[in-house]
DNA sequence: GTGGTCTAGACCACG
DNA sequence: GTGGTCTAGACCACG
């Protein structure tokens, strides 16, 4: 699991951080319940403020992708996935709307858009014959 | 074409506006050619400082959307799409993986992803009869 | 003599009709005293507002590229060159100077700043055979 | 690096500032990697507006002379040279022909006017001995 | 401390 | 009337 930050990305560095976390997750590269390292350590690591690793971690701990624990540290959470409630679902769709807008503007058309979300999708497929 | 602000959002004032006038040029309610109302108007009418719509306005430009004519002042952009050139394309993608990445982490796959996206593409379907 | 407006430009349509006819007499399509139309019929003809032709016509005459008679309207100047000034030379320099920073930037050496410069002098070269 | 402002130039503070800028890393007295001050420091400095500083450096970064670090703050940008692409250099072409063409009508030649980009290559040599 | 957003209000160039 | 520039000052997110 390599963390890769663009420090001259309008992005910010927590939000980097927990999107590369995410995405290790969702590509089985990190399973429930393998520890992460501490906050100490990660910023330590890539060179970054302890404020910004902590901020990303609890953040993951919020939205249910990690637990924080006193002693055990850092863990990817035990489920396997996220309930995907209500909430989370109308947030989805409020991020997925404007996108869409932009991309009818472009000329993509609804074939072309799912075409590069099938692509996307491809790019995650567990390479350990894993599946959720 | 109603503009409806969130000011209460951690999402800038001018990011929403301009999501709000990209969504009324896919759905068909402004059209190629068709005149914007002023900063000033525009700003006095949604209660908000005309840099506000200043900035929108000019972010627009940039990305094609609009432009700024010395007759006519602000107007849709003649062409009836945005070329969706590589840039364009490979920033839609970036945009788009992390989202994708949490929908997999809630259980979504590519499916249920295509379904949503299939939803809010009907929600943009031209009422007007006109195709592009 | 075609006059080509960007209404959509940032640069001013005075400025940009200024520096066509400055472009049609240093090509040699409009000669010394050669008669332009009137204030009123450029504007009418290419669909401008007065004020504008004026400012433009106001302004060529104090740089000397023409002279505006109450009788005989506004012709080219008799004078086959302006002089080229100590004011004018500095400003030349003035607004050639950043530019030169600029493509110095851009990696462009003085020989491919030069064969630019060629390049462009080639384009206004007589046709009617007739040298300065 | 100092800079000199005129401030009842018709020329807004934000270009000849962008200017200055742009002749400082031509001129090799900022270098790639190097921190330029802050909008609040720099505004301070030369007495000016931040908010004028902050639109310096925002077209400076879109155009790829500097960029803003999240840890460093604002730096020259790392490349020895821009890419002039075909964008450049159209636009470059662009600004140069209206005033080859005001030259000739002045009565500078080629060569006279090829002398005068020479002088002003010369004063942009670095004098640290480095090359491009 | 740093840049980013927002407001408020003035003045100017352009058409 | 329209957009563009500039100032002044507040507040916030990020690190």
């Amino acid at each position: 699991m390599y963390i890769n930050l663009d420090l001259e990305s309008q992005k910010p560095i927590y939000t980097q951080l927990k999107e590369q976390i995410i995405s290790g997750i969702a590509r089985g590269d990190i399973v429930p319940n393998e520890r992460l390292p501490s906050v100490r350590n990660l910023a330590g690591d890539i060179g970054i403020n302890l404020h910004t690793v902590r901020k990303a971690y609890q953040q993951l701990q919020q939205e249910g992708y990690i637990l924080i624990h006193r002693q055990k540290g850092v863990v990817v959470h035990p489920n396997e996935t996220i309930t995907a409630n209500e909430t989370y679902m109308s947030e989805l769709e409020a991020t997925l709307d404007p996108l869409i807008a932009a991309a009818i503007c472009h000329g993509l058309d609804e074939e072309q858009f799912k075409q590069l979300c099938q692509k996307i999708y491809k790019g995650y497929e567990r390479k350990d014959g894993e599946n959720v």
